[in-house]
DNA sequence: TTGACTTTTAAGCATCTTGCATATATGCTG
DNA sequence: CAGCATATATGCAAGATGCTTAAAAGTCAA
């Protein structure tokens, strides 16, 4: 090409002092997922004013400046839930330009897995609670998708619904190749209960023969020699996840 | 149930004050990276102020309150290279307090893919230019790369070199299931030139035979029919790729 | 013209993975 | 103790993968 264009004035102010010019608003929003008998299901909370007034948002806030995005993101689910030492990861950033009525904001997102024994000392409120998550696609296609709560589907408030698709979908593709499923069960669990978390999070059901074997062979599972009890057939053994640190 | 004194969605619009917060400032970063000569190659631009003055660093700017993350993206894209049209994803939002030491600015960082061609009418000055990307680790490890000029290395400005090695296991890892590495080359191209792409952007080799199988039963190639010419071999056949809109 | 040379393309085969079928093991229940 | 449901193990066919061999098609040198 040709030479860089020269510099407009206020590309060039905005380069030497980006506080002159008003900047969007920055926020993390946080889609937190678990996986209860065979549902998934997400932390919604109600508005109280508007707009959406009445509608379920996931929750979030505003980055202050003296934190990251990790640690905003683990202060806001901290605030909403109690919960510390959440498995939390960055998803995507999005600013479509009317995503807020009331002002240009952009939002980190970020999705947190949660072992539901953890989220069991939870109140379920009218404000806050976990709604079934209701995927209208199979695999990892995406889109928006909506919650369920009193036998009815709902649409989320701003764009939550498309960062709860994109984090369905993320999920989904990160299942086979990375360790997620083990954070949404208790330290000790089955191969059964593993699979039964794989087949809700991908909305159909897997192999078992193959499951259970390349489960197996990944050397990421230890077995306890511990047995299952109170099942009327015969129980299964549990085991725990080898955590990467002592590979 | 209604408040005692009920504000309409309107009303709230209008006291809705989006200034009461100091917000950090919100950039764009881009890797736009090529593949030349069985090289990954990336677009640096040479700082000529303090600080990091003669650094250099990927090519960005600040987010402009009236475009989306996209547009910001391909606009700074368009103006340091004249470039348009480009395959341009997002790839992660990067937030250390101390990644800039003027002042808090978060990035929202993109990758690029681009033909070299495309690349050939650049000028290759000293502010701005191609350098060879230096991936210390294998596989999709991660971690900070550098780039490789007049044989040395160099850090990037900034948290850029981070950036740059998140780009490169992104790609490291999309190559297996997106149909990414098209972008890289011309209209029409061999097999053997879309394996030296794969094995480029790998910095391994991989099986040409099972590659080529994977390759030709993905269905998104077609044969042209037509056949290289100028090499003093037997000479391969061209192949476009099937645009998804063509399925 | 012809044979040497190099790379593409094709075909064959052993190995590994995956999905499916079959068989055995184990604990509870009536 | 037989019946039942599920866990666990084994065998096998189909497909994918890596490797070997071979034929095809162009250039180049004699």
């Amino acid at each position: 090409m040709k030479n860089p264009k020269p510099q407009t004035e206020q590309e060039f102010l905005e380069t030497y002092d980006p506080n002159i010019f008003p900047h969007p608003s920055l926020s993390v929003d946080v889609a937190m997922l678990t996986v209860r008998q065979r549902s998934l299901e997400v932390l919604v909370i109600k508005r109280t004013e508007h707009p959406f007034k009445d509608r379920y948002t996931l929750p979030g806030g505003f980055v202050h400046l003296d934190e990251t995005l990790d640690q905003a993101a683990a202060r806001l689910l901290k605030a909403k839930t109690g919960l510390d030492n959440v498995f939390l990861e960055q998803l995507y950033t999005f600013g479509r330009l009317d995503r807020d009525p009331r002002t240009r904001v952009i939002s980190v997102a970020y999705y947190a897995l949660v072992n539901t024994e953890r989220l069991e000392a939870l109140e379920n409120t009218d404000t806050i609670r976990l709604a079934r998550v209701e995927v209208p696609w199979l695999g990892e296609v995406g889109g928006k998708v909506q919650i369920r709560l009193e036998k009815q589907n709902h649409d989320l408030a701003f764009d939550h619904g498309e960062i709860l698709g994109t984090a369905v979908k993320r999920i989904r593709g990160k299942l086979d190749y990375a360790p997620i499923g083990f954070q949404l069960l208790p330290e000790r669990f089955t191969l059964r209960q593993l699979q039964d978390v794989h087949e809700t999070i991908l909305a159909r059901g897997v192999n078992k023969d193959s499951f259970r074997r390349r489960m197996l062979a990944s050397e990421q599972l230890e077995a306890t020699g511990a047995l299952e009890s109170g099942v009327d057939y015969r129980p299964a053994e549990f085991y725990t996840f080898k955590s990467p640190s002592a590979l």
